[in-house]
RNA sequence: GUCUCCGUAGCUCAGUUGGAUAGAGCACAAGUUUCCUAAACUUGGGGCCGCAGGUUCAAUUCCUGCCGGAGACGCCA
């Protein structure tokens, strides 16, 4: 269904063209000033610009046109020329009315299944996850979500780091402290064990030890880039062990990727363009793109108009390595192979915003890319400490995911233990609900932030329950299903809602919905959805505050507030659901 | 050095193509429960929107310079 804002643009934009004047400037928008009105247009002011006249006066114009139209209680000329609007409450109520029998909640769908790429997560085999891989997670579920919701055929890619430096570090490190295993003898040449010889444990201890050596020791660091090399020409123990740290890494991956409630439609690695790596370069060679330079194999994606230094895009290292630039370039070529997206969109760190920019310009420059495919870096910003620096704990270490989780949920639980509602639960249904409160806090306390800032980290409010936060959501839609439950409600089709002085700003809230999620689309911003999410939960909680809907003695009106607060829980479960956040029965 | 992003209340953050009186949470102060879940509600104090210019009827928003913070800049990811 159309959106009342669109209806009313259509109405005030109808206006403005009869005056001969685009008909665009007629947008109309949810008043910044509701004590005047409820909705306003800033048109006047601007098309009084382009056609150098007095605002007022063109503003006065299209006044005379909305006058006969019996939907509007009153309209006004405010200021240097905003025309302010006020619905009758017979016009806002029939909106409303229809908005009740639409299972989307007014919201429209923009896309017509176009296909649309997600890379997000991107964990890397052989490192635990820490609460820095949030942050890509849930935003590109979020994002995925939300375009999926609005009519495009959605794939996410974990695109997990399987195939780097780090994979020739813990190699080595292996090597050396277990020269004897069987992975190390190169003349062996039976089936490998298949019992894990290493554990999440182990990767911890191992993995930033070397790395911290390596950066001090060059000979160390020349044995791992040695390691990664004979692995990445599938040396057959290396290679067995690799496929070990794999499986090993998936498994813990999905504990926690399934606890987030983050979705991957494609459990891809850096490795399985592997084979596409050589003819790809070999064919870019051929056309002239890829160019030996200082012993390295490179494509120049310099602009004349930069006005900065451009590095090169570097596929093949002089040692022969391959490079994150040359799996990206060949990733994008499989994903135009395998399902000719529309657009790719890249969650990952904005620092990397070169690195996309050089991998960009490459596939464009070399038609890996068509010229159609729109590819686009979201680069999120960097999770802080209080002191502005990377986040890290007080031990200096990095904060692993699950344990943040564990922080979160056993606060929940303690909340629930005290709750009266939630006396005579199972254990098991502590344990979930205190799961959902835990991780709508955890995803609620990071999404309601704009993606691209950097922002600080603070363990406390991430699993903080008061106040503008992921359980306050919950708590407001489950005491909406317990109201529900209680008055034994059901829907009833076509009723007549009048608004009054209890429940007009709550209708208000309610029609918002589109235009919210409309912003959300088109710039994914799930940060809009959390802070109208929040925004209709409070307006509810204060409606329902003043109003005692189970005593009302009109059963016409107590209907209707129950219609009111169904529609409000239907909005709270889309808007959680577009943010990955489950809602609990109770709480 | 070059380039990018950021600077809004004590703290953490919103602020849509430039619009009216710049918002929210936390923290602080005061109040609300014989009644649908108090993880709640109501009220209050709190701001040179980093600084200085410019464009505009109108600038937190656009442009320039400066100060402060973070980051990127050819063989790590």
């Amino acid at each position: 269904m159309t959106s009342l804002i669109a209806q009313l643009s259509d109405i005030v934009g109808q206006a403005f063209g009869d005056e001969g004047i685009d008909k665009s400037f007629g947008l109309v928008r949810f008043s910044d000033r509701p004590d005047l009105a409820q909705f306003q247009c800033n048109g006047a002011m601007a098309a009084a610009k382009a056609a150098k006249k007095n605002p007022r006066t063109v503003a006065e114009t299209i006044i005379q046109k909305l006058q006969s139209n019996p939907d509007f209680s009153k309209i006004e000329i405010a200021g240097p020329g905003f025309i302010n609007l006020t619905l009758t409450d017979e016009a806002l109520g029939k909106y409303i009315s229809l908005l009740t029998s639409d299972d989307r909640c007014g919201v429209e769908q923009v896309g017509h299944n176009e296909t649309i790429m997600l890379d997000y997560g991107g964990p890397n085999v052989a490192k635990p996850m820490h609460v820095g891989h949030l942050r890509s997670s849930i935003i590109g579920d979020s994002i995925r979500r939300i375009l999926q919701f609005s009519g495009y055929n959605t794939v996410g890619d974990i695109h997990m780091g399987d195939w780097g430096t780090q994979m020739g570090m813990m190699i080595s490190e292996l090597e050396i402290m277990h020269p004897d295993w069987v992975y190390f003898d190169e003349n062996y040449t039976g089936d490998y064990p298949i019992d894990p010889v290493v554990t999440m444990e182990d990767f911890e201890e191992i993995y930033p030890r070397v790395s911290a050596l390596c950066k001090t020791d060059p000979e160390r660091l020349e044995r791992s880039k040695k390691a990664v090399v004979d692995l990445q020409s599938k040396r057959r123990g290396y290679y067995a062990l690799w496929q070990q740290f794999v499986a090993i890494s998936l498994h813990s991956m999905k504990r926690n990727f399934t606890a987030l409630n983050v979705h991957f439609d494609l459990w891809k690695g850096e490795t399985d363009v592997h084979d596409l790596i050589a003819p790809m370069v070999e064919d870019l060679q051929k056309r002239g793109y890829a160019i030996e330079d200082e012993g390295a194999i490179v494509v120049h994606v310099k602009k004349n108009d930069d006005n900065k230094e451009f590095p090169p895009l570097i596929l093949y290292k002089s040692d022969g390595g391959v490079l994150y630039g040359t799996t990206d370039l060949a990733t994008i070529f499989e994903r135009v192979r395998d399902y000719n997206p529309a657009r790719i969109l890249y969650v990952v760190d904005k620092r990397q915003g070169l690195h996309f920019e050089q991998v960009f310009r490459a596939a464009k420059l070399t038609g890996i890319a068509p010229e159609q495919l729109e590819l686009t870096h979201l680069g999120y910003g960097t999770m802080n400490g209080q002191d502005g620096k990377p986040f890290k704990t007080r031990a200096g270490g990095v904060l692993k995911l699950e344990d943040m989780i564990s922080m979160g949920q056993e606060k929940a639980l303690q909340r629930i233990e005290e709750a009266e509602a939630a006396k005579g639960l199972s254990r098991d249904e502590k344990d979930d609900i205190a799961m959902k409160v835990a991780i709508a806090a955890i995803k609620f306390a990071d999404l309601q932030n704009s993606f691209s800032a950097d922002y600080v980290f603070d363990l406390d409010r991430m699993t903080s329950f008061e106040g503008k936060t992921g359980p306050y959501l919950l708590y407001q839609s489950v005491r909406i299903k317990s109201l529900l439950e209680k008055a034994d409600y059901k829907t009833q089709k076509n009723l007549e809602i009048i608004p009054t002085d209890a429940d007009r700003n709550l209708i208000l809230a309610l029609i918002e919905l589109p235009q919210v999620v409309d912003v959300a689309v088109r710039n994914y911003t799930p940060h809009v959805l959390c802070d109208h999410a929040y925004k209709l939960a409070q307006t509810f909680s204060s409606f329902y505050g003043n109003t005692h809907i189970m005593s009302e003695s009109d059963p016409a009106q107590r209907q209707i507030w129950l219609e009111l607060s169904h529609m409000v829980l239907m909005q709270l479960e889309l808007l959680l659901d577009l943010v990955g956040i489950k809602i609990p029965e109770r709480m």
